[in-house]
DNA sequence: AACCAGGGGACTC
DNA sequence: GAGTCCCATGGT
């Protein structure tokens, strides 16, 4: 068992973070959690301001779960009108979650016009297909399957994982992925622009995907996710209504409104858009 | 530019 | 049990 005491001054809610949507391998038990990150299982629990854990340790930890960024001066820079003041204060130590950029990148081609239990489930049968036994207290998890793994099977086999017509786009990214050993080096040494053009061109892969996997994958945090939920409440909250439809203008909007960490503000609103949409 | 395929789980009624 | 929706993309 490892202990991460963490600052009065670092606000960190695990079960916020955990369940917010923006991770698909994680489950809760009572006050555990137990998830699958790379090769490992980690477990673990918050109590007050200690995280307790096994199956990592604790550089691992703080550098996954983001602990060491300033959570006070991103949500001050993302801090600029009256309901994201509201949501940060309601949804207190919510953090963005630093994820396996290839995971990330195949989760969420399998994301696309699906709900979350649903995207749970296909990257469930993907990894027990596809992925390696990882053995943790007894029990059996699957790692998440590598581009390898997916490129060199059938398409049919993909597809058997209710992935439905994302199957293509999953074998075509993954044997482009796994010809290049490089490239999340060279996507990681690009600017956010260029990174973001490179990932459109794989398939599966547009703007709001491509925007998550920069997010959630690339810690780019100026990449504001425009998904329904975020759409809603950009054009009801934030007058983006008439003159702006189209997904860059959106997106542009969230960058411009809350500036360099707008990812965070994106993410506060996704995670609290069950209280906010009502009301606008 | 406006449509449509594609699939499945969760939620509402 | 039907209807609707979901962290959308690609093709026509």
């Amino acid at each position: 068992m490892n202990i991460i005491t963490l600052s009065p001054e670092q606000p960190f809610d695990l079960h916020l973070s955990l369940s917010c949507g923006q991770v698909f391998r994680w489950a809760r038990e009572g006050d555990r959690w137990t998830g699958v990150v790379g090769e490992k299982v980690v477990r673990i629990r918050q109590d007050g301001n200690r995280l307790i854990f096994s199956g990592a340790d604790p550089s691992f930890v703080r550098e996954y779960f983001h602990l060491d960024a300033d959570l006070p001066t991103i949500l001050g820079e993302i801090d600029r009108d009256t309901l994201m003041h509201e949501t940060i204060l309601k949804n207190q130590g919510l953090r963005i979650i630093r994820q396996p950029a290839w995971e990330c990148l195949a989760s969420y081609i399998c994301a696309t016009y699906a709900n979350i239990p649903g995207i749970k489930k296909r990257i469930s049968l993907l990894s027990e297909k596809f992925g390696r036994p990882v053995y943790s207290e007894g029990e059996t998890f699957y790692s998440f399957p590598t581009p390898e793994s997916l490129a060199d099977c059938l398409p049919c086999d993909i597809r058997s994982c209710s992935v439905g017509y994302r199957a293509s786009f999953l074998a075509e990214t993954s044997r482009i992925v796994a010809d290049r050993p490089e490239w999340e080096d060279t996507l990681r040494a690009l600017s956010y622009r260029d990174a973001r053009r490179e990932l459109l061109a794989l398939k599966g892969v547009g703007k709001k995907v491509a925007d998550c996997v920069l997010l959630f994958g690339f810690q780019r945090y100026e990449a504001f996710p425009v998904d329904v939920w975020i759409e809603r409440i950009m054009k009801r909250c934030y007058g983006a209504d008439r003159e702006l439809k189209n997904y860059e203008q959106v997106a542009g909007l969230g960058r411009e409104l809350f500036g360099p960490y707008a990812g965070y503000a994106q993410e506060y609103l996704f995670c609290d858009r069950n209280r906010i949409v009502p009301r606008c």
